[in-house]
DNA sequence: GGAATACAATTATTATACTATATTGTCCAG
DNA sequence: CTGGACAATATAGTATAATAATTGTATTCC
């Protein structure tokens, strides 16, 4: 008796049915438009909640959903007590990786998926790297390698200071979508080995001179702006790691977010 | 019976400012938990704010904050009337992309280096795929290759079509990381051109052709196991349409999202 | 001067009432 | 009996007010 109704009437993609914007969306929208505009800057504070509430003329249930929503978004942070209130604070690697790991997640990919995500995209960035060096980059790389030498015995420092050095080579390849991706994927597979180098093996130190010999080798082949040998390098490198991580926690569903 | 909060108020004064988790986030991530480990599935209904209020011990108020945020989130949508409330709508790419749209404009990335990321990733993965295709894979190729032929002077449709070849080879290679994120590319991709698409250029059949072409060579070059080839026959597709669409639109900052 | 204290600003939470909207059932006209 | 109008009901949306908790700052006291 029903099918006339679910022919039509349904709720799904429908272009007709109007979505009525809620007066939260609303507001977070217009708080949104705000930042993203560059009206607001980090640091910056918002209003009270009285002076917004006058401002857009809605009470302080819909105002509040619309900075949880934001504040959700690591788009603000609300403090209370006298001069508290909500500041902007621009999203990190970290929130957006918790973002794209629901969603991965929820498509049920495994750890596996997101190394080889990487390790698709990072060994060829490499190669482009390598052939556009600048001085500049060249000389940051090898400061990092100075550093993670000093490190080498102290392992969980040094497993930050391998995530940093992703983190550097990725951001001088000069494509803000690419080093925000790789960030996500980094900071995914980071989170997945905190609780592994807390529980350090036996043979970490031997693993942790192998990695920056490895990272030594991908410097002097961006030095030589060798293309084909930093990608060649930088692969087997992160195969290697790959494997070692795979071997520990298995492939297993993403996330331990929950 | 609000136990929600303990009055242990000021013992714990530890140096590290611990995070007082608000009720509604707390609310917010239980939910979001039964979502992502399949507790709650698609299209199921969460119970009615009533009910959600004894469950949680907490207010309509804090309770409809969580909502807003889950709501944000894409994770479910929420309606009114008798027979209404939330239910689950596992998010799209297109919700995924307005994310990453966000975090990318914010860091002032611009439609080329979306289109570069695009372009830096998936060829190689149709060289991968054309290794290790089946049969299956090409059959779905050649069939959405009809499909498009019957639409060549559709314009909107086949542009449509076109993103829809995208996803169907970006799938076709099997990681689900890879897929996302091509998906969330294509996504400010194609909200890009929409615009761009209802005003045709007067060549815009003649441009359907050649794509029409470029995606035939590409199916006989999976069809062949030729990866080289293939990777080589995307890689100067894509780099022809993002000559067309910057030359029309300029690579100014992305996202028309604001 | 430094520590305890009171004060004020501001968010966090709750409670209650009222409004808007969608579904469902009912009753009446034809 | 069928179809349409209309009322009843369930449910989220919005508004207002009151109280609790937190925190920076000024004040007081020793």
């Amino acid at each position: 008796m029903a099918q006339v109704r679910s022919a039509g009437a349904s709720n799904h993609d429908d272009p007709m049915t109007i979505r009525v914007p809620k007066a939260a969306e609303l507001i977070a929208e217009k708080l949104r438009r705000r930042i993203v505009l560059g009206d607001l800057a980090e640091g910056d504070s918002l209003p009270s909640e009285a002076e917004l509430m006058v401002e857009f003329s809605v009470s302080r249930a819909s105002l509040r959903e619309a900075l949880r929503v934001l504040e959700a978004e690591s788009l603000i942070e609300v403090k209370r007590g006298a001069r508290g209130g909500a500041r902007i604070t621009l999203p990190t690697n970290e929130a957006a990786a918790k973002t794209i790991g629901l969603l991965l997640q929820l498509r049920g990919a495994t750890l596996e998926e997101v190394l080889d995500a990487r390790l698709f995209i990072e060994p060829p960035l490499m190669n482009a790297l390598a052939t556009h060096r600048t001085d500049d980059d060249l000389a940051a790389l090898r400061a990092h390698l100075e550093i993670e030498r000093g490190l080498l015995s102290d392992f969980a420092r040094f497993g930050q200071a391998t995530a940093e050095l992703h983190r550097i080579v990725v951001q001088r390849s000069k494509n803000v979508a690419l080093a925000l991706i790789l960030g996500m994927l980094d900071e995914l597979f980071r989170r997945h080995v905190t609780q592994l180098v807390a529980r350090a093996r036996p043979d970490q130190l031997q693993l942790n001179e192998r990695a920056l010999a490895n990272h030594t080798l991908l410097a002097d082949m961006i030095a030589a702006r060798n293309g084909a040998g930093a990608e060649a390098v930088w692969r087997q490198h992160m195969e290697r790691v790959k494997g070692v991580v795979l071997s520990e926690l298995g492939g297993a569903t993403v996330l331990d977010l929950y």
